[in-house]
DNA sequence: ACAAATATACCTACTAATAGGTAGGTAAAC
DNA sequence: GTTTACCTACCTATTAGTAGGTATATTTGT
C-alpha cells in the first residue's frame, strides 16, 4: 500500500475510533514514521483529508453494492449489518455515525460529501427493502424509506450505545432487527 | 443563575451540539465575558467539567422519574421522547450519544459516570416498558430490556443522522417508536 | 544512448494560534 | 480575617499549516 492510501486508512481508523476532532496530523506520521510535512504533501488540509476518507467510502459503498447485487434480498441486508458487526468489533464505529456526530465542527464542502454518502446509503438500503417487501421476504406496514431510516439509525445507535454498554447488546440489537423483518 | 452552574450549562450546550474534543474552556469565557483562569476556578481540569455535566444530567434523569411518576406508562415513554425532540431542534443532541461517540478520549473516570447516567436511564426505560407491557399498553416480543435498547439507540442513531438528512426525519422516527410499541 | 529537465516523495525548520493549566494577586463580602 | 470570585500574567505542549531544500526516479530532447 502506497503512503497516501496508508495516511487514508489511518485516518479513517483514527475518525472511527476517537472522532474527527481528537486526532492529529503527528498521530498519523508517528505511525507512519514520516513528518508531519509528508501528510501536507498528501493532503493540504485536514479538511482535504476527511473528504479523501469519505470519499474512498463512497467507492466501497459501490463496490459493496456491486459484490452483493446477484444475492437475495435477506442476504443483501445481513451482509450490509455484517460491515457494522465488523468494524464494531475493533473498538470502531461506521465513519456515517463518527462523522454525523461532528457534524457541525465540518466545512460546508465536508458536510456536502457527507450527505452524498449518507443518501447512497439510506437509498440502497431503501431500494433493498422494498425489493424484498415486494417479493415477500420482509414484512413491515410504513414507506420504504422511512424503515430504512428505522434500520440504520438503530445501527447507528447501537454502535455508539454498545461501546458504553456492553459490545454483546450491538449484536443483540443487530439480531432484533433481522428478525422484525422477516418476522 | 450563578457562574458555576453558568458554565456547566455552556459546556453542556457545546458538547452536544459540536462534541467535547471541539469545544475549549475559551469557548465559555469569552461567552461569559471571564477569563480562561476563573473557569478554572469552579473547575481545575476539562475532565472536572465533564463529570459535573454529566452528574446534573443524573440530577435531571431524577427530577424527569419523578415528575412523571405518577403518569401511565404510554404518557412516560411520550415524555421521555419529548426530551429528546427539544433539543434536537436547536441542533443539539442528548449527552449519552455525544460522550458515548468520544468515550474512547476520556479517563476511566468520565467513563465510570457515563456508564452510570446510561444505565440509569436504561434501567428506568426498561422498567417503564415491563409496566406498560403488564399493564397492556404495549406489545412487543422480547426481553424488556432489549426493547429498552432498541427504542434508546434508534433515538440516538435518529439524533445523529437527522443531522446529516433531514430534521424532520428525527420526529418520523420517533412516531414510528411510539406506533410500534402501542400497535 | 545519454544528459538535462522534471516530477515524486520525502525532509528540516519554522510559524501563529490555541490548548489546558498554574502561580499568585486583589477587591469585596461575610 | 478569612473566604469568594474573580483577575493578570504566565507556561508548556500541541495544533494545523508553510517555506524551501534534497535525494531519487522518471521522462524527455538531442
Amino acid at each position: 500500500m502506497n503512503t497516501r492510501d496508508k495516511i487514508i486508512l489511518l485516518g479513517d481508523n483514527l475518525i472511527r475510533k476517537r472522532g474527527y476532532n481528537a486526532f492529529s496530523f503527528s498521530d498519523i506520521s508517528k505511525e507512519l514514521n514520516i513528518k508531519n510535512a509528508s501528510i501536507h504533501y498528501y493532503f493540504p488540509t485536514k479538511t482535504a483529508l476527511v473528504i479523501a476518507i469519505i470519499q474512498k467510502h463512497l467507492i466501497l459503498l459501490e463496490k459493496f453494492k456491486e459484490k452483493v447485487s446477484e444475492k437475495d434480498s435477506v442476504q443483501k441486508i445481513i451482509k450490509f449489518l455484517s460491515v457494522y458487526s465488523i468494524t464494531k468489533s475493533e473498538g470502531r464505529i461506521s465513519i456515517l455515525g463518527s462523522l454525523s456526530n461532528d457534524y457541525f465542527t465540518f466545512t460546508a464542502e465536508v458536510q456536502t460529501e457527507l450527505k452524498i454518502l449518507t443518501n447512497n446509503t439510506l437509498n440502497w438500503l431503501t431500494d433493498t427493502l422494498k425489493e424484498g417487501r415486494q417479493q415477500g421476504f420482509f414484512h413491515y406496514d410504513m414507506e420504504d424509506r422511512k424503515k430504512a431510516l428505522i434500520i440504520i439509525t438503530n445501527i447507528l445507535g447501537a454502535e455508539q450505545l454498545s461501546r458504553v454498554t456492553d459490545n454483546y447488546d450491538f449484536h443483540k440489537i443487530k439480531e432484533a432487527i433481522i428478525n422484525d423483518l422477516i418476522k
